[in-house]
DNA sequence: TATAATAGTGTTATAATATAACATTTCAAT
DNA sequence: ATTGAAATGTTATATTATAACACTATTATA
């Protein structure tokens, strides 16, 4: 467990348990009503929980589908940025670990005379599995 | 004007005149307030005229800020993705266009076994303006 | 030109997502 | 021990978006 981690609050450790736990995008009510019994009676309480815990990269937003997933990556507390591919069959989620990509946006950006600090990408189209089937 | 914005209905018109004066991304609600004098009354006809200009590639959504922007390219109406500059200090919104980004996206996509559809791209930053000052 | 099929409209109500405000508590750092 | 920053608990409310249903306009074609 990283040392940041170690200090998450009760609130947060909750959220973060369940999301860890679901693996799949969620809405913020949609956690609320599965950590009700865990003593979270607000929708507050998990819209801070999920603030904190994007602030330090733990968890990211899909912006189009309005719901929060837990990283997969080791890095997204510095990088600020995300990538997913998102089945519209299966509604998987995938987040994308991938170097070029930063730099070629950073690249793109300057280009266009835009100074770069972080980006959300979202591609939609067939996981692996759905494309075979 | 192009054959298929000929067709718009008067609603969808209505809507689509405006966001092209404003230029800026703007709320859904914040559209309905702008056009009520034009006899638009209620969200979902604000609503259902974005769908149509969406549908059709004439308008796109920011979804990292719920806000609707004209589209300022010619051939949205078959790409169906969207990229764009969002500056995070004048809060300006500029659309991307660049050939290779497709592809690059699609062979990215390709080599997770996942089949690129589209995509929607929001780069954070500082425009050029910005940038300078 | 009837007429059926499709798309759009008007309206009310309500669902789903997210934040404001404020009093209180926790807890690490002096 | 004291203080300052962050987190909590709670109620109320703001913001964004869709459901449902009756009605109208437009298009295609029989």
């Amino acid at each position: 467990m990283s040392e940041i981690e170690q200090n998450l609050t009760k609130n947060q450790r909750i959220v973060l348990d369940f999301l860890e736990s679901a693996k799949e995008p969620l809405g913020a009510y949609s956690i609320l009503f599965n950590i009700e019994e865990k003593g979270i009676k607000s929708p507050l309480q998990v819209y801070r929980a999920l603030d904190k815990l994007i602030e330090i990269g733990k968890v990211h937003k899909i912006e189009s589908k309005n719901s929060y997933i837990v990283c997969t990556n080791k890095d997204c507390s510095k990088l600020k940025s995300t990538s997913f591919l998102i089945c519209e069959k299966c509604e998987s989620v995938s987040e994308i670990i991938e170097n070029h990509l930063l730099d070629d946006l950073s690249n793109l950006s300057q280009s266009s005379g835009f100074s770069y600090l972080n980006h959300n990408l979202e591609i939609y189209g067939f996981c692996k599995n759905c494309s075979n089937n």
